[in-house]
DNA sequence: CCGATACTTTAGTATTCAATTGAATACTCG
DNA sequence: CGAGTATTCAATTGAATACTAAAGTATCGG
């Protein structure tokens, strides 16, 4: 084996990677993957692809190593398949934001100017929480909160928080989250909080960076 | 626009970023531009390919923001569009090291264990440099270390390293580095030295991840 | 303006592979 | 077994890919 043989063989490997993440819907299986686990059915529906489909998928995201899986009955049970693809998805993102125009503009069509959302990044965050002047909304569907929030954050998923706002202290300030930055759930929470008189703001990213910032977080009891 | 459309658009975005990093080549042209620009044609002679395929393989890393590119007279020169840029390789290669197997068969199959050569680690280094009892050795091609090497290294390309032993002085230890972890110039000319009876090791990372983090560099006078 | 050089683009080809679907098969559990 | 979940298979469709040869563009020195 010579040099270029070498050569060729590794990037070749690592080719295969980036083969991985040449697929939109991949990419949003990643997404989901970061905030819990699922199974093939659930992600098929969220994604809106078969089963077959997203089984597919699912296998060439395996063959990659970016997922693990475990069964449980009659389930299997998808996840990443370790912190460094998460890692991996946000050096992605951060070079496409930064690069991409099309992406800004996507975003700016789809969501708006969000700067009067009062974003919060997380070092705001942690000291707002510090002071205990603020409560922190998960706004995320309940499998999500409860396999991991933030530490002390209450769960109130988007759709049904008008008709829950009875259980928000009007005069406690509010920061609410979701997925993550392109996740519209907290953008949605602030815009009705807002409407109501209460004083609400985004944070700006969403749990699976938190968690991976190494800031606390709770699980629900019995979630690994 | 609803929310299905939303998610579609801003994955199909990014996976144009995944699609190109989904071919070896061009994954080796990242890894070489994170060294220095390159005209066309030095990039094509490097990793064997005609201009013309290089040519289109550039365009592809450009359509993804990936290079940009300069032109000076006669020539084009390529460079990483950003640190970003640089910073998904890694996150890449950290994933594929952790999870492919296969890499590291490819890795110990060609380079064998590379424990013997003593690798010094980043903060190792910048203790070593700062109580000043050691050489730092780049020996990488002279057109890379000209465009930016650790700040205090010297350079002695690994293919002329035989006949200019003489320049080194036996008593201080060496520590070698080069482009990255798979570049193979440190290693070679780590073991030249060590066969000569020089204390020498290797810097386990190459220039493009120090420069990232941070630490001191130089630049030869003139190159941007 | 010429000719030389460096690069890009075009057009064409062969190949590959990608995404998807529906049916068949496997696995698990009651 | 039968029901439910997931994977695999086979097949289709349609693209995308990698590459080459040749034509075209840009730049520069004369």
């Amino acid at each position: 084996m010579g040099h270029r043989d070498f050569k060729d063989a590794l990037y070749a490997e690592f080719s295969r990677i980036g083969r991985a993440l040449a697929n939109p819907h991949r990419l949003e299986f990643l997404d989901l993957l970061a905030q819990r686990e699922w199974s093939v059915e659930e992600l098929a529906q969220e994604a809106h692809l078969s089963v077959a489909n997203t089984s597919q998928h699912l296998k060439v995201l395996r063959a990659a190593q970016l997922v693990s899986s475990r069964r449980e009955g009659l389930f299997v049970y998808y996840r990443l398949a370790d912190d460094r693809v998460y890692r991996l998805w946000m050096a992605m993102r951060e070079v496409g934001e930064a690069r991409l125009a099309e992406i800004d503009r996507i975003v700016e069509s789809f969501l708006g100017n969000r700067d009067d959302l009062a974003p919060v990044d997380a070092g705001a965050l942690l000291d707002l929480l510090r002071d205990d002047d603020v409560v922190v909304l998960d706004v995320r569907p309940p499998a999500e909160y409860a396999a991991g929030h933030l530490a002390g954050a209450r769960s109130i998923p988007v759709d049904e928080l008008e008709t829950r706002l009875g259980e928000l202290d009007r005069d406690r300030e509010i920061v609410a989250y979701c997925r993550g930055p392109y996740c519209v759930f907290a953008d949605e929470a602030v815009e009705i909080l807002s409407a109501r008189g209460y004083r609400a703001r985004r944070y700006v990213h969403g749990y699976p960076e938190w968690e991976l910032a190494g800031f606390p977080v709770e699980r629900e009891r019995g979630i690994e």
